[in-house]
DNA sequence: TTCAGCGATGAATACGTATGTATAATGAGC
DNA sequence: GCTCATTATACATACGTATTCATCGCTGAA
């Protein structure tokens, strides 16, 4: 890169000492006297030292990078249209620049390909995975993972098969407040849209917040209200469903604002006025929230957080120490539709 | 990380040959015979190898990773609303694992912060600068990356002191695109808003593009009709001052999605009709763009191919090979709002 | 039969750092 | 004045790979 890069034999010929003395100097290593100290910092400022990774790596067994892996099954129009996602890419590129980690970042298509995993693990000190979607036998999944030893945090639901590794909302409180607030507006018919099954853990962990709200309020957990949906089309498709379904409802909540947004097409369509005739909430507080007509209410993670504490937790790992928080708290935003 | 990852020397010994040999057969060497490549990749796979990076990269002096760097003055939240660096940032991502690259990315608050820059680029064979706004006497900023001989492209401008390091889109078109197509509607007195001024060259270039249009079309370029504006909120502060001067309009070009989307909140306001009164482009084809009411026509530029074009050329620059392609063609995308 | 030429492999080395061990310098205690 | 503990520094080595140079066996021409 440089015409000719210095490397400590150089700073220490400048500084008068010997290559060890430099290292140790530039790690603040107690050995060394405070007036050599400074007289080699000074020497590598000048000369624009900086020290080689790879040998630095090579010599210590570790790479000082942060992996992460980004699931993105749905191709490359997903995750453009996730954007806490990248909130969160940008906390964890923040958190991770504090404890002097480098981040590396890979898409990863196949979530199959743990031999790909491993390559990426190779060339970090841990990893962090975004975006897995599939939790069916989850243990099992990431069992090649924790044999090789190696660190990684994810961020999804809390499965009591993945203790420890795991940073996510608490999606039951989310639920909960979603609903209480639907509730707090005078709607007592409330449906759902989204996934109540165990193979999306945290729109059933949403939905568990619903319908103990509901029960808890005395009102009962009407299945035919129920409709499942992903995205934004399956949340239009909801939506018609839920319309024609002639179900009395004065209320919807939505476990992703994408899901929410496709609702509020097909109600909009239905010449449905929101929220007078029907209150609606969703789930993510995505930029897109504020922006649709009318501004939709829903639950805000806070992905600052959720960034930093899964950089924490996994650096934990790293240095073997016990984690920290795994858990944000999710916050109820209110706008027009509700 | 794993429990005791095998070394070259360990394939050597499985497989009866000596550790260059292994090296040279998974590197497809032609100086090793068929038969013994075979046996030593086989091995290789059973004993679960993986070529140590940092031992690798000392031996080579190359790092095989490419850095990006997120420029990102306003702080989190513009990254966050600005997802065609995100797209763009995918298809880098792609590109790059296509070539054996890996991308590590660097979110950098501070434009000044060259010495940074140097440490980032000591970690990389070269760097991708995305975001960087600001272009005044931008030969000598890049001078230090220069003079090191560190290869690197950004996206943006193409101004002829960054030649062979910028990859851009044709703005002049793009900004011609939308002010034909405003023209083919009928519209012939167009508002610009944006900054027609050298330190935002991009959006100098659209309103080239602009003014080239309408003087094409024997239309006076009037200054009464132009507007300055950097994002949503002074899109929409520029909306209303245009609606204040008294100037007759009845269709507006903004240089982006974000002001586009601030100046018809404006427009919406003061309760014109979209597209009927006044018709609106904007540029940039945010996912945003879709979702808004009327949804936005406006000039798409092709973020997938420009990630490959700032791979492709920076790799090229890596190799000391002649650069291809260096600019993308917008594309209009025509929804309500027009 | 001899030897040049060639293809395939092994031995040896260097990349730049961090750190264990040895050594020199200093001062305290008797 | 001598020993011993303490400190600061130097010396030496290992990390795992890629590559240069040397070696060895073999073929084919003389």
């Amino acid at each position: 890169m440089a015409v000719q890069k210095p490397t400590s034999l150089d700073i220490a010929a400048a500084a008068g000492v010997s290559q060890a003395t430099v290292s140790r100097a530039l790690r603040d290593s107690p050995q060394v006297s405070e007036e050599t100290r400074e007289r080699v910092k000074k020497a590598a400022r000048e000369l624009g030292y900086i020290v080689n990774r790879n040998a630095a790596g090579l010599r210590t067994q570790q790479t000082n990078v942060l992996a992460v892996l980004l699931f993105d099954e749905l191709g490359q129009h997903r995750f453009e249209a996730n954007p806490f996602f990248l909130s969160m890419f940008g906390s964890i590129s923040h958190a991770a620049a504090e404890l002097k980690y480098d981040v590396l970042v890979t898409f990863q298509e196949d979530s199959e390909n743990w031999h790909h995993d491993l390559i990426v693990a190779n060339r970090a000190d841990g990893i962090i995975l975004l975006g897995y979607g599939d939790y069916r036998d989850s243990g099992s999944k990431f069992s090649m993972l924790t044999e090789n030893e190696c660190p990684y945090v994810l961020w999804g639901p809390d499965l009591p098969e993945l203790k420890g590794k795991v940073v996510g909302c608490n999606n039951i409180k989310g639920g909960r407040l979603a609903t209480e607030h639907l509730l707090s507006t005078g709607r007592n018919k409330i449906a759902f849209v989204g996934e109540a099954s165990a193979s999306s853990p945290e729109f059933l962990a949403r939905f568990q917040g619903y319908s103990q709200t509901l029960t808890d309020a005395g009102i009962a957990v009407d299945p035919a209200l129920q409709f499942d949906a992903h995205d934004e089309q399956e949340g239009y498709l909801a939506g018609l469903r839920l319309l024609a379904s002639g179900c009395q409802f004065d209320g919807v909540f939505a476990v992703s604002d994408s899901i929410a947004i496709g609702v509020m097409r097909a109600l909009k369509e239905a010449d449905k006025r929101i929220p007078d005739d029907i209150a609606l909430v969703g789930f993510d507080d995505l930029p897109l929230a504020a922006y649709v007509e009318p501004s939709l209410t829903t639950v805000r993670q806070d992905c600052k957080m959720a960034g930093q504490l899964l950089v924490h937790s996994l650096v934990s790992q790293i240095h073997k120490k016990a984690p920290g928080q795994m858990t944000i708290e999710p916050e109820l935003i209110v706008r027009q539709s509700s």
